[in-house]
DNA sequence: GACGTCACGGTTGAC
DNA sequence: TGGTCAACCGTGACG
């Protein structure tokens, strides 16, 4: 039984420690400092500690993306087949070769970078493990040897060569069609996508763009197959917003959001699902009891964010009117996006900046 | 008062 | 299958 849980900050926004902002709080954050308005105001008004604001603002400055950082999971793998596989030649091909010599060779063919190349004891360890001493049998492979392509046996579920690939089940794919796969690049993808462009990241294609939104449907993954773990990041092909924006969804259902609307109903998966971030996102930064009895009257009938200008709680208005190119960077927005977001988010920019 | 930074306690997911 | 580990999270405090 799923119970209803969240923590409620000196603000008085509700939040879930450990997991991220909505999405839509973060889409919110970043159109609101484009808009001008102080990091200070923004924490104010959404509830939000400006030390999160800053982070998340920081971190859009600096990558272009509104989206969390790939939570848990593992490095991703440098011993990806393919880097077996050149090892397994290197050595054949010279069977005295050192774990050494193999990394620089690795290096040297391009089949790994200094980012992804597997150190020496990891190249031993392929050697002992996966490939076995060409010249000296390893004991411990005999008997249970695998087929010949052991050493690759672990390629259907190498969880870093499907960026974007799920089947419709959510299950993981190893050679989605027309996504790159970069599996042995993929250590490289611990920074943030470069694929991320601002217009895309605050989600101008992905809202206006049919194509866009019909590629996140049909759907069921978790929170980072859609891109938010480390591994997919990086190529990402598509922008942040349209399937990230789902990914606080999906763990924090807003069922009203034009976010949310792009997710069939089944990504919800209700052992993720936080009861604190249950309505909308107006709920999540309205005053009062902020996660209970959400979905309400608080719901934007029409989609969106939920979060028109009264969703925001009123009781503080913004008290600077700072204007374009005041502190911030100018907006990549132009008016018509602007207005674009305005109408889709269900909210009114202009009121916040005025 | 605004804001950048960091410690902290927490969650997550690959291994 | 459960534990471990290392990533990330947002908050709150400090300067």
């Amino acid at each position: 039984m799923e119970q209803t849980y969240g923590e409620v900050n000196q603000l008085g926004g509700v939040f879930v420690n450990g997991r991220p902002l909505p999405n839509a709080i973060r889409l919110r954050i970043v159109e609101l400092a484009q808009l001008g308005i102080r990091p200070c105001d923004i924490s104010r008004q959404l509830r939000v500690s400006h030390g999160c604001v800053s982070k998340i603002l920081a971190r859009y400055n600096e990558t272009g993306s509104i989206l969390p950082g790939a939570i848990g999971g593992s490095k991703p793998r440098v011993t990806t087949p393919n880097v077996v596989k050149n090892i397994r030649d290197y050595k054949q091909s010279d069977p005295g070769i050192f774990a050494w010599e193999i990394r620089d060779r690795l290096l040297a063919d391009g089949v790994c970078d200094k980012y992804n190349v597997p150190s020496v004891s990891s190249i031993s360890r392929i050697l002992r493990n996966k490939i076995g001493n060409l010249s000296q049998p390893n004991p411990y492979e005999n008997g249970k040897q695998a087929p010949p392509q052991s050493s690759l046996s672990y390629n259907h579920i190498y969880p870093y060569s499907y960026p974007n690939a799920m089947s419709p089940s959510g299950t993981k794919m190893s050679s989605p069609p027309g996504v790159p796969v970069t599996g042995g690049h993929v250590s490289i993808s611990r920074g943030w996508p470069s694929a991320h462009t601002v217009s895309n990241i605050l989600g101008i294609r992905a809202f206006m763009d049919p194509t866009a939104i019909a590629s996140a449907e049909g759907y069921a993954p978790k929170m980072e197959d859609w891109g938010v773990n480390r591994a997919t990041f990086q190529s990402h092909g598509v922008n942040g917003i349209d399937k990230s924006s789902i990914d606080a969804d999906i763990k924090y259902p807003q069922p009203s959001s034009t976010l949310s609307s792009y997710v069939p109903a089944c990504a919800y998966s209700p052992s993720n699902q936080y009861g604190v971030y249950s309505g909308p996102a107006g709920g999540y930064v309205s005053p009062g009891h902020h996660w209970q009895a959400q979905g309400t009257s608080l719901t934007h009938p029409g989609g969106g964010v939920a979060m028109h200008p009264s969703d925001i709680h009123s009781s503080m208005a913004f008290k600077h009117a700072v204007r374009d190119g005041d502190r911030k960077p100018p907006s990549p927005l132009s008016k018509q996006q602007h207005e674009a977001l305005s109408g889709i988010h269900g909210l009114s920019l202009s009121t916040s900046s005025s």
